[in-house]
DNA sequence: GTGAAGTTGTCAAAACCATAACAGAATGGG
DNA sequence: CCCATTCTGTTATGGTTTTGACAACTTCAC
């Protein structure tokens, strides 16, 4: 009966990546207060299939019983605790460059349960600088502050050549989570989970469809019929 | 015979945005002078299956001939045919706040292929401004800038309660791809391809894991044996 | 020349994911 | 109370992607 062992965790990359999008549909219909929703509706407006919603919350266990919809917020509730972010998740900032500055800047991110509690930088003429009320730190200060500040998850807009050594020092300060804006592969060791976030790999990929979609203009009439 | 009518498009996603990542270590052996490399060799250093490389290199025809390892100068030459940034892809950035002047600044999307040929933003203080070159202009002249420069793909950084207005006026202007940093789903026609980049998604979907690492640490002892 | 080692292109099997189908439960109207 | 309707949880079906397997080919050593 090994079947109630599962917490929760074990579940498809591919409905991981749809959490997010429930939660934030759900927090905006929260929030001009509607109080019930179903799977239909709710998967109309994120236009996907209302069964591929049902069977993803179903890794979870019972949202609702059969016969009554969701109650909108006993579901944010609940995937507020799914996803983690129940409680703020607070998250450093490691290269306060131009895109880490930006990141910092971005309130949505304290707004969805992310605020910036430490900024770091290797470059004198940055430290010191303030960004929404928090300084721009040495990175010697990486391991005190994740400490201080209980961080666990950071997000990387090192350059590409320092990558793998400043996530060498974030594992080493405790972090279990790394975002990696940098175009390299990064080691680390298990328990450890990264998420690449590649703008030229989306960049790249655009391009690839945008070319399929100006060359079929170009021949619409190749092929059948 | 319709087989070969396959021009190279209708290619799963999945292999779709593993082409830049292949282009990308591809160049990295370029620069450093190997010339062959075999697909064992390119898949080890992707952390990918051999086979599943060899079966994304099918979808465009043979790189090589069996028995001959492929050779790094064709296979890039290949592959930016295919991506489709043989030529370089002039781009324009709309919406200059944080982010969309951190994606300016960004010069390796220079490299890449995708030039910055416009900056747009509605901020009077902040048109005229300028970008590594490039002004911030005013939006109105986003239609005559898009024609002028040939441009087909916008980096769209508005926010989300202006992204939906100004993806019209894009599309209005006759681009083709649209890269969305905005939390808003965007409604364009057909003959227009988006990709959404969304931080909050990935972020999100990284606590989640970070939450799944912590509980296993918590409790390793629960399950089997 | 011949065999061994290594390679690609290709197809088949396995794993994975999305969709459809349906049983059982709740609601509301008559 | 009872039926029609609506809904979820769950299982089955269908499709896509990944992985494995192998034939055909090339190179190199001997």
């Amino acid at each position: 009966m090994s079947k109630n062992v599962r917490r929760g965790c074990d579940v498809p990359d591919a409905t991981v990546l749809r959490l997010p999008l429930y939660l934030e549909k759900l927090k905006l219909l929260q929030a001009i207060g509607v109080e019930d929703v179903s799977s239909r509706q709710l998967a109309e407006s994120l236009d996907i299939k209302a069964s591929q919603l049902r069977h993803d919350f179903h890794y979870f266990g019972g949202f609702s019983r059969p016969g009554r919809p969701y109650q909108v917020n006993k579901l944010v509730e609940a995937l507020e605790q799914i996803i983690g972010v129940a409680e703020p998740q607070p998250t450093a900032v490691v290269g306060a460059g131009h895109l880490g500055q930006a990141l910092a800047n971005y309130h949505n991110l304290d707004l969805q349960g992310f605020p910036v509690r430490g900024i770091f930088d290797v470059n004198p003429k940055l430290i010191g600088l303030e960004i929404r009320g928090q300084p721009i730190r040495d990175i010697e200060e990486l391991a005190p502050v994740i400490k201080r500040e209980h961080i666990k998850i950071a997000i990387l807009t090192v350059p590409a050549a320092h990558a793998q050594a400043v996530t060498d020092k974030l594992v080493e300060a405790g972090i279990v989570g790394i975002i990696n804006f940098a175009p390299q592969d990064l080691k680390v060791p298990k328990g450890v989970a990264v998420r690449n976030e590649r703008l030229a790999v989306g960049i790249m990929s655009l391009s690839f469809k945008v070319k399929c979609i100006l060359e079929e203009q170009e021949e619409p009439e190749l092929g059948a019929e």
